[in-house]
DNA sequence: GAGTGGTCTAGACCACGTC
DNA sequence: ACGTGGTCTAGACCACTCA
């Protein structure tokens, strides 16, 4: 099978690895000591760190100093993208859909809102159609599930277009900004979603308290008025707790 | 700003991030060897390779024996995952979605078929709404982008549906898939994708011949007739090469 | 063959949690 | 106080790539 044999390292993330998905080691259960480990499979610590390490880069358990290592648990709740900016839907709940979306689930939502106003990177720049430097208005929120950091979202507009707005102030909106946009005259009719994953960075991985190998499912939303596009919105959400679902029906893209 | 002073491989990992990130280090290009890196940074090797391996997990840089380590190039495409189903286009081109979005970026898509009778797991069993253990025909693709692997996708159908089609041999289908089931009178007319993403384990690495560090992305596609449910399809898809979109138009969800 | 990363050992001391 | 993981050293030999 294996061309000599597999590195001791592997061989001790495989047998563990093993144990942990035959029920041995249940989510929420600890692991053995790494220098309980140690005598076990006749290697030396950094040899069982090595494995161990495997098994957290796959995110199946997670360590912290002090404590043992322990079989991650999964929670997961569901964010339903492609209803997400229903305009409707937003006004009859009077709050935004991800907070909807969230209390449906049986959980309580809340968010950190702060607001400043940079210059447009490159990226950002092209989706909105400005030159890189213009001024635009950054919203980021920071959410929470029954206060635990579940997801960041950040948007950013043209400054011109929601200066001396609500939408400038670091406070909810009750309508929603989609719809006071609209207000606005700025109504939004189409959405482009890009979803990629990363690997968080050392800020990410503090600010959303995500333990090591767990990805950050991202997604780029750029809205779309008549005439262009007012806004992008970046979601960052950890794997770990977070499924984006889309639902389609036919007919929708035949044009 | 830190509590104490950062651990050493923290710093050096940081340092070299950022002469990555400033272009001292461009993609592409080659890391001082860890030697090298012992002697600047007066770490013993062990404590270089914990640094560098922070980079690696990040996706940021890849290394390999015999050779330096070296920076990440990025080159993605894009997968419209919200018209790959759209029934006239799929007709008009008389290929499957994928393969006409690859082309489309100028570059040779191909894949390798084959198909299997399984016994549905629970998870799959769920989502067709049968029993788990009971047969379902798995086919499964693997997708290459000018001959380089770059994404697989299992199709689950139940067994009855299919058996003694077209849809049971590991060949394609001229028209498609779902073209084929809407002539047996299975006709989809409603998707609910679910995306995540996860760290690939040893056998998803070596299949589609990703990095350390590189997350997947997991697109899960249950198709429905108005009966019911009648294919899951599971996409898995490196973030170093891929991404998802979808486009939505207001309306199509305010029911 | 020289240089690279990959694996592995056998120690040491520190920081943190739990008791 | 004790046990846990976190950091770190100073070696060694192996497997692979490239000139």
């Amino acid at each position: 099978m294996a061309t000599r044999s597999e590195p001791l390292y592997v061989q001790l993330a495989t047998s563990l690895r093993a144990k942990i998905q035959s029920g041995e080691y249940p989510p929420g259960s600890k692991l053995p000591s790494e220098r309980k480990l140690m005598e076990v499979y006749d290697a030396s610590r950094n040899t069982v760190r090595l494995g161990l390490q495997r098994l957290v880069a796959e995110g199946l358990v997670f360590a912290s100093q002090g404590r043992a290592y322990m079989v991650h648990r999964q929670d997961v709740l569901v964010y339903n993208s492609s209803r997400s900016e229903d305009h409707n839907r937003r006004l009859a709940a009077g709050v935004d859909a991800w907070v909807q979306d969230i209390q449906e689930q049986g959980r309580t939502p809340s968010q950190e809102i702060s607001v400043s106003i940079e210059n447009a990177g490159p990226s950002i720049a092209q989706s909105l159609e400005m030159e890189p430097g213009e001024l635009v208005l950054v919203r980021r929120r920071l959410r929470f599930v029954d206060d635990q950091p579940w997801s960041t979202e950040d948007s950013y507009y043209p400054h011109e277009l929601v200066k001396n707005t609500p939408i400038a102030e670091p406070a909810d909106i009750p309508e929603g900004v989609i719809a006071y946009m609209a207000s606005l005259g700025h109504k939004q009719t189409r959405y482009v979603d890009d979803v990629t994953a990363v690997m968080p960075n050392p800020k990410q991985a503090a600010e959303l308290a995500v333990e090591a190998g767990i990805p950050l499912l991202v997604r780029t939303r750029v809205g779309y008025t008549e005439t262009g596009p007012v806004r992008v919105t970046i979601t960052a959400m950890p794997t770990d707790r977070n499924v984006l679902r889309y639902e389609l029906g036919t007919g929708e893209n035949d044009g």
